[in-house]
DNA sequence: CGCGTGGTTGAATCATCTCAAGCATCGTGG
DNA sequence: CCACGATGCTTGAGATGATTCAACCACGCG
């Protein structure tokens, strides 16, 4: 399948211009959130951009951690492994999302991150980082703000899990990937998912057969409409009201 | 254990000095690991202590937040609500770990927090925390730590609840347990659960009667004994096989 | 004593999984 | 260019693990 390819390299400094958080468009909702430009620079100053092809390892589990990465373009998993072998997939990380801080309690990294499509992310060492913290209160407060959500947002799978049949979770996972692109500034209707069914399965607690027939149920029931990977949310309320708990409405 | 104060007594000394955080056991497992006498005395100088009965809130979902919480004594339940009411437990506390991390980045709790069992508790206002973070790097760091470590904790009950089946949660669930009695320095193979069975099936995802089903099949096992919520692990290795996928050996 | 809460156990039901077959797309090597 | 296998996905039929519903027990408390 493809994916679109990534514009022809430009010069280097055409390059660091367009790759600096200030010129980002991610940077209200990325790590330098609040910052003021001359802090957004020292940040900058610590950060190296780099590439990750589609379906390569950003880190893996066990690798020593040495740095905190943020999303700049494209998406990630991010997945856990079973001492039985069995993966389980964490979450899913679009731009301007952070990757790697299960890692900063041990020093080692506690899950693999892999590409869903070609993709560009910010690389931030941690200990420079730490170092910023100190010069720069709003950094830190932010910083916290962001591990805070983290925890939440591994709540709320959590509850998913812990709480809702498979119709429930595949909605609240549609809606969720929604809001992330509507915040994104994409639509919040039409979209293309990234990962396989496998994937959806896996992070849901799912096969990847219920998956499709959940696909199928919902295109049936006119809330969707599929085509491969490519998606459209025909009723966004109603598929709302199913993640929520709301009756079926059938 | 007790030593003399440095400076000037005051009048509460006895009940002061029982409560601080140099001569409590939990302190190389709680905030202050790792600080020195004058750095946990700063920390000290900032935590208010408080007790709080069994069934007990700490704090409910939608409560202003302003302080982080240190379970001394005691354990504690937190969950989330579903909107359509329905609970999920995410966790429960025992002493030495820190409640509340998920509501810095709203500034609102997300969960409630319930005592299991008559409890104490450290409360630790988070602005004055802040500024001590400019003054220990030492404390910065650990917070660091504990956040990480919770993102890991949640990141291991969503395996457990995506990727495991009802005996193997359970089996992790009592390992689990036992791991966290034996660093408090208490058997890791007899204590009492704090917690209900409805609770435990809450938090695995699963009913009460399942629960109550499968501590008659671990006891038909010869896995372990009980007797209402005291437990006995009798076979703590053929657990913690059960919890890491290996066979039943049935 | 009687009631409420928490827990156990059995039988029937159901949601989801497993197994199996089959289709579409894509990249590759002949 | 085509044949091929690999991968990703869909759909059906049957199996099954966990739930639901129900009855019952044990304990603590007013």
């Amino acid at each position: 399948m493809n994916h679109a390819p990534l514009h022809a390299a430009p010069l280097l400094d055409i390059r660091a211009l367009r790759s600096s958080c200030s010129s980002c468009s991610m940077h209200q909702l990325c790590l330098p959130m609040g910052l003021d430009e001359s802090e957004m620079q020292r940040l900058d100053g610590i950060i190296g951009r780099r590439r990750i092809a589609r379906d390569e390892t950003l880190y893996r589990i066990g690798d020593k951690f040495s740095a905190l990465y943020a999303v700049r373009v494209g998406q990630f998993k991010t997945s856990q492994a079973n001492p039985d072998g069995a993966q389980q997939i964490t979450g899913f990380q679009m731009s301007g999302e952070l990757l790697g801080m299960d890692a900063i309690s041990t020093d080692t990294h506690q899950c693999d991150a892999m590409a869903l499509e070609d993709s560009e992310i910010c690389e931030i060492p941690f200990v420079r980082l730490e170092e910023l913290f100190g010069d720069i209160p709003t950094l830190l407060r932010h910083f916290h703000r962001i591990m805070s959500k983290e925890i939440t947002r591994e709540q709320s799978v959590i509850l998913l899990l812990g709480n809702m049949r498979a119709e429930q979770r595949f909605a609240a996972f549609l809606v969720n990937l929604s809001s992330r692109y509507a915040a994104r500034g994409y639509s919040s209707t039409s979209f293309q998912l990234r990962m396989t069914r496998e994937d959806i399965g896996n992070y849901l607690g799912l096969t990847i057969e219920s998956i499709s027939r959940l696909l199928s149920k919902l295109k049936k029931d006119g809330m969707l409409k599929v085509s491969n990977r490519e998606i459209e949310l025909v009723d966004l309320p109603a598929l709302k009201r199913l993640a929520t708990g709301g009756e079926t409405c059938a």
